[in-house]
DNA sequence: GTTTGCACCTGAAGGC
DNA sequence: TGCCTTCAGGTGCAAA
């Protein structure tokens, strides 16, 4: 599923080829994913030129000349194809450059695409209540004790509140408070500070890995038909119900529901 | 204010 | 083979 990784070698997949293009048409192929497509969209971007691409949380960032940015959420499913062969049924939105062609393809329907002005980033609803980006200066031990005092809900629902850790989905939660050692279920204000202190360079690490394997597989998409959104990555518990421990420690990964989702982990070395 | 539950959506997988 | 059910999960909203 695309999270923070896989949207961050999206978007510097999608920079390759679209930063400093020229956009020279602009087709929508239905009228909404999860909410309406700006009604401005076409008009807006065509003729537009990339001023530059970026990413905030799982959100990405098309800047244009026009002071107006593409804000793209990848949901459950999305991906960008770039220079499709084939039109795919669920390529919603497709851009056209002099050189290329770029299809957001999102089969759920999940996703998001949206029109904000440049200078009101900041401000955006979505934005404006995040928390601290993982990878950025923001996250600390410290910070992360005073958003979690005196909160009785899990860490793993915690960490997936966009509000406390901007970007953090189901499998790198789960990847983060294995490496921690931290239960899944123990409730986030009772997260002791030494434990704090290794979640924040696991979250790091689990996320700056996966981009790193994203990264690999990047040379590939300037093929025709590259795909931009999925990359395959080893991960430590999730998906791994029954299997052992990679501590090595006798544990047996375990599969628990919470807040109607899957947390893996290993009962032996996650207190 | 915090927490929980659900809807949205489609494809894959499993059971019968 | 075909049909049905379940599951996957990010976000936003309503209800408790």
């Amino acid at each position: 599923m695309p999270e923070l990784p896989e949207v961050e070698t999206t978007v510097r997949g999608l920079a390759r080829f679209l930063d400093g293009a020229r956009i020279t048409r602009v087709a929508l192929n239905r009228p909404d994913l999860r909410r309406p497509f700006p009604p401005e969209l076409v008009q807006v971007l065509t003729g537009a030129e990339v001023t530059g691409l970026s990413r905030r949380a799982k959100y990405g960032l098309i800047h244009t000349d026009r002071e107006q940015t593409i804000v793209f959420h990848l949901g459950m499913s999305g991906r960008w194809r770039i220079d499709p062969g084939e039109p795919d049924k669920h390529d919603h939105l497709v851009i056209e450059t002099a050189d290329h062609r770029f299809a957001l393809c999102d089969p759920r329907r999940f996703g998001s695409v949206d029109l904000v002005p440049t200078g009101e980033l900041d401000a955006w609803a979505p934005f404006a209540a995040m928390g601290p980006e993982p990878l950025g200066p923001g996250l600390g031990a410290a910070q992360l004790k005073v958003a979690l005092k005196g909160r009785s809900q899990a860490i793993k629902l915690c960490l997936l509140d966009q509000r406390i850790v901007a970007g953090l989905g189901n499998i790198y939660v789960c990847e983060a408070l294995w490496r921690a050692g931290i239960h899944p279920r123990k409730p986030g204000g009772k997260v002791t500070r030494p434990q704090l202190e290794r979640l924040v360079p696991a979250i790091r690490e689990v996320l700056e890995q996966s981009i790193r394997d994203g990264g690999s597989t990047l040379r590939d998409f300037a093929q025709p038909d590259g795909e931009l959104g999925y990359f395959a990555t080893r991960f430590d518990v999730y998906g791994r119900e029954g299997e052992a421990c990679r501590h090595a420690d006798g544990g047996v990964i375990r599969r628990i529901a919470q807040g109607g989702r899957s947390s893996w982990f290993c009962p032996n070395c996650q207190r």
